[in-house]
DNA sequence: CTAATGTTTAGAATTATTCTAATATTAGAA
DNA sequence: TTCTAATATTAGAATAATTCTAAACATTAG
């Protein structure tokens, strides 16, 4: 999304394209890492003529959010993060570096596959609206 | 695990068996839910002849992760959750309820079937040691 | 006994986040 | 263009969850 999408997006569901929404609506955008408030904070806090507050990042997260322009992701304990890949997706936690990676969730795990699998459960009948996945490991690059 | 064992145990993994640890041990024992150190704090608070710190009840939680009797659980946001079943299994999130429920990890999603499903990924190859799968929704009990 | 070691404790400190209430900006109406 | 009402931003206070500190306790080995 580029500069007036982003603009017409903010307006088109009711929030007004301030520069500091704007600014870290790009930014995320921009990034392929799934960064903190804070980090955020650090990251465009020399982008803009004022200094922007904490608070502001919080709730332009929090409008963000809303919006579903953004997503929040859960991997460390007490640490919210925010990821600008608002499609389901799943999460692969290189457990040497910390990084967090994208899964794109191809067809091999399909809604059925999860669906079926929960009805093997014996207790009670499950009706699934969503799943995540978090894996653990470690990458070997390319040869 | 019961009284005897529990104690057995902590002197095996070179944790002394104090009254507080031990309190906390049985109750998550007891439990299929999973509750925050508060909520832990509050349940156990009674069953001691002397009150018990909050960060008793940190520090022990701390000593029976590392000693593998229990696990951590990341659900909301900023919130700590434990859990007695230190099996690899996986979560349903009962939307309605805010009910945590174990789900096993039967055979339909296998170790292979997840490993290829990451070889489809075209950039990098993932060596997985371990996936945690959140479910999102609703139960319908069994008629 | 006594020293050494490990444990618990209250309360202070820290970290992440939210709240408050004053000020500033925005966007539409006049 | 002003004016105006609604919103947004801000600094700093407040809160929530957790960790730290250093003193008091308990347990055990000598
Ligand atoms: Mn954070
Ligand atoms: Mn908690
Ligand atoms: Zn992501
Ligand atoms: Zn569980």
């Amino acid at each position: 999304m580029d500069n007036l999408n982003l603009q017409q997006y903010f307006i088109d569901h009711n929030l007004k394209p301030t520069p500091q929404r704007l600014t870290i609506a790009k930014f995320l955008l921009s990034t392929d890492t799934h960064p903190t408030a804070e980090e955020i904070h650090k990251a465009i806090s020399n982008e803009l003529p004022t200094p922007i507050s904490l608070a502001t990042v919080y709730n332009s997260l929090e409008a963000l959010v809303k919006v579903g322009i953004i997503k929040e992701v859960l991997t460390e304990p007490n640490k919210v993060r925010y990821d600008k890949n608002i499609t389901n997706h799943h999460h692969f936690i290189n457990t040497k570096t910390g990084e967090i990676l994208d899964i794109e969730p191809y067809e091999l795990i399909s809604k059925e596959l999860i669906e079926n699998y929960l009805l093997k459960n014996p207790k009670q009948k499950f009706k699934v609206s969503n799943y995540h996945i978090t894996f653990y490991g470690q990458v070997e690059e390319n040869s």
